[in-house]
DNA sequence: ATCTGCCAGTGACTTCGGTCACAGGCATGC
DNA sequence: GCATGCCTGTGACCGAAGTCACTGGCAGAT
């Protein structure tokens, strides 16, 4: 067994989808996979394309996004290992319904439509983790509907430097990590909005700004900003 | 078997989701089934309830809808017999993400949680029928998030129209079948950009309004504002 | 008939979102 | 070095979206 049939097989072992599967399965599986390496900025697949096959990010990261003419995009998902992307295109019969791209170098498994409807049929279990995946994937749309027509980008601005607050070691303090023009297509407005707001977030004393350092300064200020009538 | 056995019976065999069962299991599964009866404008289940089973429309009416303090509401979908509501909740173990509510007085079937996901399992050709349905679902939802990230009010109206004016006998003339105000949930906004955007299409001569009654009068101008930078 | 509640239209106004244009910063590559 | 390209900040501006308030119509209930 080679590098990469290692690498198949280490990444379907730790994807929630294929963890009924059984040793042996997952071998089967991987004799059927596609191992795929994506540059930062690449292009897995394109909206309105005839979808091929469901995708499992190995490495890197991977942004789903839907553009408008006008250049405008809205970030509906990133996703990482192990997570899969496309499960659901599959499944219906009809084209890619957004885009997908890597965000950094990328390796990817991919499956074919075939093997993978092949595999539900024959494993139930697969299919049922399928429709848990794809239903929190339905619960993140909502989310963004919801948010889209009830809440500002104001209200959207903060409740993203909340999400990443979080992930960080203080739930303070983080690095920004991506551009205003990707952090204005993940929440659904324009790169200068994103910057002029954040430049009245830190004039009104609610975060501090010191090149790419973010800091949360008055959380209660954002929170109750974030609680008012939605 | 009486009267409703009957009508459950023969709504699964109308639906989709059990089109692959035989007749015996279809019986079976009618067992388990209960008929539940809805007035106009009662709620069957509000978002954040947990979830506790499937619903499929046997006649009327339901729309999903999420709302916001303040009153304001977005409606995610609207489904007539003989589909399903609520499939994708009964799997991820997860709470109603959305509300739901009978338009018109409506019957529907109810399937437990328990009993859906076992013959699921038992027949994985209905779990594939789910993500059928399912995936068609997120390709509305993906739908809706593009309108509101990109498009304007008056945009989604004319979009609007055209979609009810496909399904009348002239291709160009029907009756209101809403108030606005549940026109403007449907499309994501308010009661009066409603009314003044159908006032100012019918002064520019795109459309025609006569009480409940509309015209699409110009039809290729309509279509060219669809069209342009989306 | 009157009262109540929902629905529709509209004027005045505010604020939010978005576009355009431009200037400066900082890295990369030659 | 300089040129190029991407990223950021900002001022001026415009039109869209939304709020508030009020009017009048119409249907159903009593």
């Amino acid at each position: 067994m080679n590098a990469e049939d290692e690498i198949v097989l280490r990444v379907l072992a730790a994807t929630p989808l294929f963890a009924a599967l059984s040793d042996s399965e997952r071998a089967a599986l991987a004799s059927r996979t596609q191992l795929r390496r994506y540059a930062a900025g690449q292009v897995l697949f394109t909206e309105g394309e005839p979808c091929s096959g469901l995708y499992v990010v190995a490495s890197g990261c991977v942004r789903i996004y839907k553009s408008s003419r006008g250049g405008r995009e809205q970030v509906l998902a990133i996703e990482g290992p192990p997570h899969s992307i496309a499960e659901l295109p599959v499944f219906d019969g009809g084209d890619y319904p957004a885009s997908a791209q890597a965000v950094a170098d990328s390796r990817l498994l991919f499956i074919s439509r075939r093997d993978f409807r092949a595999l539900c049929l024959e494993r139930p279990e697969v299919a049922l983790k399928v429709l848990q995946v794809v239903g929190s994937r339905l619960r993140r749309l909502v989310g963004i509907i919801e948010e889209l027509s009830f809440s500002t980008v104001r209200h959207r601005l903060i409740a993203w430097l909340f999400k990443r607050a979080e992930a960080s070691p203080d739930r303070k303090t983080f690095t920004l990590p991506v551009s205003h023009q990707e952090l204005a297509a993940e929440i659904g407005t324009v790169r200068e909005l994103v910057s002029r707001n954040l430049g009245r977030l830190q004039s009104e004393g609610l975060i501090h700004i010191e090149g790419r350092e973010i800091t949360i300064v008055n959380r209660p200020g954002l929170e109750a900003e974030l609680a008012s009538r939605l």
